[in-house]
DNA sequence: CGTATCGAGGACATCCAATGTCCACGATAC
DNA sequence: GTATCGTGGACATTGGATGTCCTCGATACG
């Protein structure tokens, strides 16, 4: 079991982009060198973080990215399943219903045990993330990092 | 994010081992045609369940695997991370370190909030695991389901 | 002791998703 | 009009998951 890195970046850059949640918006080159990230590929899971609504784009010069909410409306799991996607890491192959043990059918109208045990802890996790915000997690930087200017350092 | 389905193979071939905890061991051979599943492949993962102490291997005819302890003491964690490993399934490279956000490495001393966060999400994933046993699971099948004979249908 | 049946473990092939790059396109500020 | 931006598709690369095969040691049985 692994989650792609692009959640990582995913999240810091949505923190980052919180600090100053109604300045202008920031381009993924400066993005991407603000964590010396490969900037097309950062590209992607921005795109996936604007279909999910959880970021706002903006084209042309001057143009980049933004919150499309208010931090304390954005939470980790918002944008964790905006790039991992929401589906469960364990997906029921039902292979109670196979081989000289096979149930039949009729028998299977619900998840077997197994499955229900995996989805629990699959919700208990889903929960976890859901109760932190993007605001949350901003307050609890270090005072000098939390206080960052994003454009400050980007080169010309 | 995708577990193996070793997982499933696993639970499965654990809770069917303790609908008779003090039987014969049940050979691999036996376990995979329950399910119709690879043998040689099933066999990897269940020797990941033996080198984890959650089955016990026999060597010589009539070997094969049983529980190494009782089924109310072997929990669903204990099944899936033999299988699956127990590192996290985020993997913090810490990028805050890096490009022209760079925070110096004096102040990483301590996991960075988006690390912590996510760890505190692994932690309630593996507590909801943690907190169910390969005897409950069986006592939850259907009754039919749960007073099958593993060898019964074994054939020749 | 000889043989057949079992698990242990390593070498190897295959497949697919994650990772990463590149280009054509539309949008927009100046 | 042009340069800068995001969008989206095509493409190459890579590593882990999946699956097979072979050799080895252990053991039950005669």
């Amino acid at each position: 079991m692994k989650l792609s890195q692009g959640v990582e970046w995913g999240l810091h850059c949505v923190v980052l982009l919180a600090q100053d949640p109604d300045g202008a918006p920031v381009s993924r080159r400066t993005l991407a060198q603000q964590f010396a990230l490969p900037e097309t590929y950062l590209a992607k899971h921005l795109q996936a973080l604007v279909r999910s609504g959880v970021l706002q784009a903006t084209s042309g010069p001057k143009g980049g990215f933004r919150l499309a909410r208010p931090p304390e409306e954005i939470t980790a799991l918002d944008v964790l399943e905006a790039i991992e996607g929401s589906a469960s890491p364990f997906v029921c192959q039902e292979i109670r219903q196979r081989g000289t043990g096979g149930v039949p059918p009729e028998e299977c109208r619900l998840p077997c045990t197994v499955s229900s045990v995996m989805a629990a802890a699959h919700e208990a996790w889903r929960a976890s993330l859901r109760g932190v915000t993007v605001a949350e997690i901003r307050e609890r930087l270090p005072k000098n990092v939390r206080e960052r200017d994003v454009r400050a350092t980007a080169p010309g």
